[in-house]
RNA sequence: GCGCCCUUCGUCUAGCGGUCCAGGACGUCGCCCUUUCACGGCGAAAACACGGGUUCGAUUCCCGUAGGGCGCGCCA
């Protein structure tokens, strides 16, 4: 007898794996390893109508991207379609479910009239006990679960606690649809049972669910694996996640230049938490995590504090991973840069050469391409708005005034050309700055970039040089 | 409408009856460092939704109220 831990992520596949089912798998990810046992991931695709490949290749990319592997392989629900069946006509021969042959417009009549005079918007059981011979003709019947009418459905929650509700309030529920295809909430309860998932962790949407599942579980005899409701993930403005406010697909943040590392540590506090501690490696996750230190009220989805996290984690990366990680999104986000696709290889040595200098400043993959702008840019650099300015006559001619110095230095390393400037602007009584700027301004177009003399060494001397002479007239 | 869940700084959260005139982080603001931008350092402003109980004592327990969320499909 084993007492090994199994969950499970189940996402249905009619969209992309978005921010709050990322994080939905990360716990039930790191409850798995946490506890040495096996996450198993099923995907729910008895809506055929909805279901789609793309999609189920996008969850799959999602979760790769992520970091966070399944054991087993992939469950597809609608495949066990027959066995689900069996269990449902398993269970009207025990008299724990009967046809219903209300026909939809009759349902949606019943619910319309049940809102007008304020009535719960129940199933009547209209069919619960009537005698299969009073069936119309024509009519294909659905199979609902014959639910108790009395006492109450307890489920204990590892996140929300002891809940209930009184049956009164649950109505009969279609378990087998008219076309003999099983609902969502039967094909759950029977391949969560077959799966051997001994905790449920998912999001505070299905809380309703765990009631009616519940009682599934109980028609049919089987234990009920432990559940647990995590909160939500709400957008800024404290709605529902949208589009607008980060209900994007793993994919999108991944476009956004956001390492999976600083995605898995925001998303992990997000509802959970150990203590004062903010920054997770992996490791700490699995060590640290489980289901009693998280939280039951909704969060809000905040960029900002992502933001934060990535640049933590971009400046603790090497430099190779941070460049393989930008030629991982350049296919998608390369082209309205003008940033060839493999990279090329000189290209790539110098991003890589200027990676300490940039990493420090950027917050996102973007960012650190966006600043590595000087390495590409085609000559005559355009300036920006501040940089041009420092390019005035005066700039101009303070890069006219060390030139000699520089193409005198026979090492272009940051400390040499640092020295060269900083003798320079000794001798000629003005501050490094008024000297260093327009050099920066010169060689970069910018005035965000890199230090400088990280950046004349990057570029190296010929360059460097080129760049300085575009802007002295003379030469 | 009915049911269920939630409610500590702008945001994520610590707090599991006295240690709290409430701690950390992001963000914001100020100062320092500095050739810019960052990074880093220091500091500041900023919260227990409201009303009743229980208790010697409530941020912590109970009940209301308000606000928010989720569910109420032959969707998942």
């Amino acid at each position: 007898m084993s007492s090994a831990v199994v969950t499970r992520f189940a996402p249905s596949p009619t969209g992309f794996l978005h921010i709050g089912g990322a994080r939905t798998a990360l716990f039930n990810w790191l409850y798995a390893r946490h506890h040495g046992g096996r996450m198993l991931l099923r995907i729910e695709d008895t809506d055929r109508e909805r279901s789609t490949k793309a999609a189920i290749d996008a969850i799959l990319e999602g979760m790769a991207w992520l970091g966070l592997d399944w054991d087993g392989d992939v469950v597809f629900q609608f495949a066990r379609a027959e066995r689900h069946r069996e269990v449902v006509e398993g269970l009207v021969a025990a008299g724990r479910a009967y046809r219903c042959y209300a026909t939809p417009d009759e349902l949606t009549q019943m619910r319309e009239q049940a809102r007008a005079e304020g009535r719960p918007l129940r199933y009547d059981g209209r069919w619960r006990d009537r005698d299969p011979s009073e069936a119309p003709e024509g009519v294909r019947p659905v199979i609902r679960l014959k639910a108790p009418t009395e006492g109450e459905t307890v489920v204990d929650d590892a996140v929300q606690g002891r809940v209930t509700w009184a049956n009164r309030d649950l109505d009969d529920l279609v378990l087998l649809r008219s076309d003999g295809t099983p609902t969502y909430m039967l094909a759950v309860v029977v391949d969560d049972h077959d799966m051997g998932v001994t905790q449920i962790i998912r999001g505070d949407d299905h809380l309703t669910n765990a009631a009616r599942q519940s009682q599934i579980f109980a028609a049919l005899g089987w234990e009920a694996p432990r559940m647990a409701h995590i909160p939500l993930i709400h957008g800024a403005d404290g709605a529902k996640l949208s589009k607008r406010h980060g209900a994007l697909g793993v994919e999108a943040y991944r476009d956004l230049g956001y390492l999976p590392s600083a995605l898995r540590n925001y998303l992990v506090r997000l509802g959970w938490s150990h203590g004062d501690q903010e920054v997770f490696s992996t490791q700490e996750m699995v060590a640290a995590f489980d289901l009693g230190a998280v939280g039951r009220s909704p969060a809000r989805f905040d960029f900002a504090k992502l933001a934060n996290l990535n640049g933590l984690y971009i400046r603790q990366s090497a430099d190779a991973d941070l460049v393989a990680a930008i030629e991982a999104i350049l296919p998608h986000v390369g082209g309205e840069r003008g940033i060839p696709s493999p990279l090329p290889g000189d290209l790539r040595d110098a991003l890589t050469l200027a990676m300490p200098g940039l990493k420090e400043r950027a917050k996102t993959l973007i960012e650190l391409l966006d600043s590595a702008y000087y390495l590409t840019a085609a000559r005559p650099l355009v300036p920006d708005e501040k940089a041009r300015a420092l390019l005035s006559d005066e700039g101009r001619a303070r890069i006219a005034a060390v030139l000699p110095a520089l193409e005198a230095l026979p090492d272009w390393s940051a400390a040499a050309t640092e020295g060269a400037v900083r003798q320079h602007a000794e001798a000629t009584g003005c501050k490094l700055g008024q000297v260093a700027q327009p050099l920066r301004a010169a060689l970069t177009g910018r005035t965000t970039s890199p230090p400088l003399f990280d950046v004349m060494a990057v570029l190296g001397r010929a360059e460097s040089l080129a760049r300085l002479g575009d802007q002295v007239p003379q030469g």
